[in-house]
Parts: structure tokens; sequence; C-alpha cells
DNA sequence: TGGTACATGTAACATGTTACATGATTAG
DNA sequence: CTAATCATGTAACATGTTACATGTACCA
């Protein structure tokens, strides 16, 4: 029992395991599906914090299974500090958005190579809300609007932003946009 | 000259330095106000990553001026190292929210909880679109729109992020939203 | 003359990233 | 048999956070 602080990647942790023993591979995929597109979070962190938990004594190792599996499950003092944590008032976000640094300091940049960077980044999150929207579509189908309120309201979070980002890439001023200024000769044409 | 693959709070530093030499608090400045909201630094890495890039050429220190400020000025490697990172494919944004991590693990929160951290966090993000509002007014009268475009361009961004977190606030359902369900007694009135 | 904003920096620690090492099991 | 996937873990390092120590200059 180390002083500890939980932080809101051991915190998550704690969370899931609500649901029953999980073992680090478990949790590194769960974790991905359930938070990874608002909170991220990678294998090796899973592993270090469980172990820092163990050794806490907020969750306990179950006996290997099969392939070496080592399933954790909760503790009752596991319990109480996510309860204690997930009651606490949230900090704020923190947003690293490469993107626009390179955005920012655009005028540094040959002509149309920002226009590129732009293009693939668009296409990224086109992609990502085609599958938020699948998703969506999936959970109401599903029933998950009544069943489970509170991730499809987390999923409702990330149609926003993408949809959001997506109209921003619209937006933009072709001077910044188009591969353009492409030495003012022909535009690029269609895509 | 020890190893070093810039990394973007470095760069960033760097560009800011184009525009003529700046001391440590002049960049803590600078870059809050023009990055802050979309990449997230701190006073202590602003002086670890000028020390290091002093050590590494990228930058020079000047004669301490009143208050023993310390001008930094840009090298021709640094300029040159920062040129090279402006031209690498930026990265995948990260975004970390732990008020969504609080919503997805609300059915753990007693009732009227969450909609009281949800309450407060929709008067932050609304105080900072009614700023960045502002500052976009204030931008277009200047004419930053022909004369600074890139800037304009990430303030933009922070005006499509705002407002569709508020939107995104104003659609979640009432039972994970009003601080009710509480109990089932009379609702909160009128705010 | 005392408080506040300016200004620089360090120390200690927490967290995040990348790369690697090792082995089990399954599907083809 | 062998490649892919499952699964756990460590090591080394980079980055981020918090707290503190020190001192300057302005201004009320």
């Amino acid at each position: 029992m180390t002083r500890h602080q939980l932080n809101a990647t051991a915190a998550s942790l704690l969370g899931f395991l609500h649901d029953g023993p999980l073992t680090g591979w478990d949790l590194v995929q769960t974790a991905q599906r359930e938070i990874g597109d608002f909170w991220s979070l990678t294998q090796s962190q899973v592993y270090r914090e469980l172990a820092a938990m163990a050794e806490a004594g907020l969750v306990e190792a179950g006996e290997r299974g099969r392939r070496e599996r080592r399933p954790y499950s909760l503790t009752e003092a596991g319990r109480a500090a996510f309860a204690e944590w997930v009651g606490r008032e949230p900090g704020a976000e923190t947003i690293r958005f490469p993107l626009l640094l390179t955005v920012l300091f655009g005028r540094h940049l040959p002509a149309g190579r920002l226009a590129e960077f732009l293009e693939a980044h668009r296409a990224v999150h086109a992609g990502r809300l085609a599958d938020y929207e699948r998703q969506h579509r999936d959970a109401v189908a599903a029933g998950a609007v009544d069943a489970a309120p509170y991730a499809v309201a987390t999923l409702e979070f990330g149609l926003a932003y993408e949809r959001a980002v997506l109209d921003w890439f619209d937006r933009l001023p072709s001077a910044i946009n188009r591969d353009g200024a492409r030495d003012g000769t022909a535009p690029a044409g269609p895509r």
C-alpha cells in the first residue's frame, strides 16, 4: 500500500473490472475499445498500472489460466478507490493536435505541402466518422440508448467531434486548403 | 549536439523564434496564447527544452538583460531543424477528456453528481467559446483573415470544437443531464 | 515598505512511448 | 510445420507535472 492518488488511467481499469475479472490483455482491448477515442493508453501502461495496483492492494491477481492468462479482480480497497475517484470533479481535457501546429506554422511550408497533410488527415477523420456512425446505428438498433446510455453518450461525443473537425476542414480557405498556389498553374483537378 | 529527433513542443518554440529573439518567459506566454488551446505545455518544459536546444546548438542564449531576462535566438541549425520538422507529416491528435471517463462510468455515481459535473464543464466551454468568438471578431476586424490566415484557421478550429462540445452537452438525454432522478422528488427547477 | 507581477531555474516524481524478449496456442 | 495471433512482461528513455527556491522591479 504505497502512496496512491489514483490516476485516471488506473481508475478506468478498476472501472472495467467491476464487470468481472479481466487479464491485462483483456483490459488493453476493452480500454482501447471503450475509452481509446478520448483517453489514449498503451499496453505497457496497463501492465504497469496493474502491477502497481496489485502492489497497492487495489486488485488481486488470480491463477494463471490457459496461455499464461492472468486474471485480475477488484478488491474491496480497489472498489473504494474507484468510487472515490469517480466522485471527484473531472479535470480539464487536454488536446494535442500536431496538425494544428503545422497549420499555424504553415507559412514555413512549401506550397501544397500543407494541403497534402490536410487532405490525408481529412481522410482519416472521415473514416473515423463513418465508423462512429455505423457504431451508433448498431447501438440504437440494439437498444443501447436505454440499456447503455452512458456509453452512447461518449460515442455521441465522438460523432459531434468528428463532424466538427470535418466541417472545419471543409471551410478552410482555399489559400490554405488547395494544394494550390501551386505556382499559380493549373488546379490539381478533381480527385 | 546530442541525439535529436525534434519534438513538437521544442519545434514550436523554434517556430516562435523565427520572429526574433525571445526569453523563456516570453516563449511561455507566446506559446500559451498561440498554441495553448491545442498543444498544452508548461513553463518547466519550456526552460528544459531551451536548455536542451542550446546544448544541441539549435538556439543561442544572448546577454542577460534587465531582470535577468535571457533572450534566445535561432541558429542556422535551429532553423534547419525546424524546417525539417514542419515538413514532416504531423502525427495523429490525442485527446484526453476526463469528463468522458466520468460519463462512461456514470452508473457508479450517485444521482445528480454527474449532472453537477456536466453543468460545471458546460459553463467552462461556454466561456471558452465566448472568448474565441470575441477573438475571432477582433481578428476579422483587424484584417487578420488575409494577414494571418494560419492563425485564424487554428482559431476557427477552436470555435468549431467548442461549438460541437456545447451542442453535445445540450443534446445529452435528460437521464444523464438533469441533476435529476434526484430520488424522483421535485425537479431542481429553472436555472 | 510591502505586495504583486516578472523572471529563471531545479528537483523529484509521474506518466507516456518505443522497443524488445519470451513463450503459448491456433489455424492453415 | 510454420506463421500469425495471443499474452505477458521489462528496460530505457522521453515527456509532462508539481512544487519549490531565488531574486528583480514596479507601484501603491
